[in-house]
DNA sequence: GAGTGGTCTAGACCACCTC
DNA sequence: AGGTGGTCTAGACCACTCT
């Protein structure tokens, strides 16, 4: 049988490229699709569901399926631990606690997290090395409140492995920057004042509270690489 | 019933943050989760295919479903055009056309689209504008050789837009990163050189050939943001 | 109200891979 | 060789939403 849900999502794609369906265009409806490739709905609603999470259809009940006038594209990126993504280039990890406090976060701080003003957090500065060379400077703020106690000794476990290990987590934001290197990024990361570092954000929440707001500034030359 | 297939992944979610199914464990097979659910295979198998594709299982035939130790977190986001982008914070969208040319690319321009050294390529410079202010400054190879005859005026119509619309196109790798605005992007912008700037570079390919790379410098404060 | 996609079932066969 | 996930079928009911 050549008629697996692949082959079937493959021709839908052929004739949506093909512009026999052009963007905008109402397409024929499961059953009728089910009955032309002598399949069953099943696999056509298979086929079908996989191009609009794609973003390549656009489906409503009732309404039917219609070929997305812009294609947005969605890119996928995985978020590595920085220790899998420093070995993965087959260079050894290593990192060092450079500050940890117990502080009222600034207000911006406190209000990404959705923290009353005045709540205590800890806060941690940590350089990770690649082969013994600065590879990213770390700021975070944690939450003490929803950690389980008591906790770790941060210089030997880096606080994002410990966080996967003893914090579930439900929800999260990442956002990716540029920024110029301050006083202390240069310091830590050896590269002059001003240098454009990639910087990525995370905050991530349990389903009551926020867990962490993470700061990762990258030494030059870092990318984020992914394919479409 | 209690038992779609969303109750079930998040069920199946449930045990494995609440470690009764910690990293590494080889987790019952489907039709043994079939059987307590109470529901179908298919069901707990859709349930399950969702949690390995969010990389939370790792799944093999006959080897089962195991709990991934090193849960890779993936974050998917959306690549809209720019025009679009604009158009969303409320602003018009604007372009010019600062350079068209048709020429023999640098070597690494080549060699990153795979084409042989000599080739000629049409090289464009576009500033993009929102509310008549900077936003994006543009550059572009584009491989004639693939693109449909004749090619638009690039004053007219943005060049992302024309591909869109007339060239089909298969696979592409997005990067990103920050670099140091050059005499170019600085004059272009209207910022300071060495302003620290977020590039966004695009490949794209069709089936056989490479149609197109682009290198977009944003203006400061520009963020690509997520949600995980 | 009625047409469409979304999901579930019970069963079957198959591809793959570990044992 | 046999167990596991991957997929397909034929049918059914349901949820949504457009008319």
């Amino acid at each position: 049988m050549i008629n697996s849900w692949e082959d079937i999502r493959a021709e839908v794609l052929r004739r949506i490229r093909a512009r026999e369906w052009p963007p905008g265009d109402l397409i024929p409806n499961e059953e009728d699709l089910a009955l032309e490739f002598g399949c069953a709905r099943a696999t056509v609603n298979r086929a079908l569901r996989e191009l609009a999470l794609a973003g390549v259809l656009e489906r409503r009940r009732k309404a039917g399926t219609r070929v997305a006038m812009l294609p947005v594209r969605k890119a996928t990126l995985d978020i590595p631990l920085i220790r899998q993504e420093v070995e993965a280039r087959g260079q050894s990890h290593g990192f060092q606690l450079l500050l940890q406090r117990e502080t009222v976060p600034p207000v911006p701080v406190a209000s990404r997290l959705g923290l009353a003003a005045g709540a205590r957090l800890i806060y941690l500065e940590t350089l990770h090395l690649a082969d013994g060379q600065p590879f990213v400077f770390e700021t975070r703020w944690l939450n003490p409140a929803v950690l389980p106690q008591p906790l770790p000794d941060f210089g030997q476990i880096s606080a994002n492995e410990w966080l996967l290990a003893h914090v579930s987590y439900t929800t999260g934001d990442i956002a990716f920057s540029a920024e110029e290197a301050g006083p202390r990024e240069a310091e830590a990361l050896g590269v002059a004042e001003g240098r454009a570092l990639f910087i990525t954000e995370r905050t991530t929440w349990t389903a009551e509270a926020a867990i962490t707001l993470v700061r990762l500034a990258h030494s030059p030359g870092y990318r984020v690489q992914t394919m479409v």
